[in-house]
DNA sequence: TAATATACCTTGACAGGCGAAGTATAATTT
DNA sequence: AAATTATACTTCGCCTGTCAAGGTATATTA
């Protein structure tokens, strides 16, 4: 188990949705910008990745569409739908919330 | 599901580890200390706290002993051992990591 | 032509969290 | 005195997200 596996277990979504909010994406350059980001640090395994994609659609946060890619491999693009930004926007509240209170339960106290 | 399940999970060995850092004490305990510090906002489940009093002996990050109460219901008691500090110490500059990477992964760019 | 990069998908297993139920004693309330 | 609440621990089985492993297909590079 890798560092980040269970740290970062429950932000999958959130990661996706901030990925999406502003522009549509798919898959692989969804995952190649979060490697990027962390350099190289962590990344989303794929069937995380894409079993998050089914989740959220039937949740209706995002919307799905083929790309009409002329060349190389065809692509599933993804859509954030408005109930996926408020779902963003809620789910950084409460990471914010969950921050500070993890931070509050894991320090030491004073002895 | 509450706010905080999924945003907690993996952090409730570290929660546990910091209780016990300077003191030994018992599930019960543990948990109305959590409870207290967080407001009533966070509580680990009986279940979960107690599978991971399990999970921490097997590993070898805790030891029990019965306490030698003359009243009132028995309490299992829990000692850290050096293994667990070191391990509190992982995972918490684990968690520091983690932090500022979900923080970057999940902020949204400049549009 | 072989290897690598791009791109997606499915299956089955695993681990942690948790609902639910149970056991037992002591203190408090009615 | 009886009922309720608080203290304290335990076990069983389900749910959910992660992931290893395997598969499909096209385009580019060595």
């Amino acid at each position: 188990m890798s560092i980040a596996s269970d740290l970062i277990r429950g932000h999958t979504d959130t990661i996706i949705l901030a990925q999406l909010y502003y522009n549509d994406s798919y898959g692989y350059e969804i995952n190649k910008t979060i490697q990027q980001k962390t350099a190289g640090r962590y990344e989303l395994k794929e069937a995380t990745l894409y079993s998050a994609f089914r989740r959220m659609e039937n949740a209706g946060y995002i919307l799905s569409y083929w790309g009409d890619e002329k060349t190389g491999a065809r692509r599933r693009y993804y859509k954030i739908t408005e109930t996926g930004r408020d779902t963003y926007m809620r789910l950084m509240a409460e990471w914010k919330t969950a921050k500070s209170m993890i931070d509050s339960l894991i320090e030491l106290e004073d002895e």
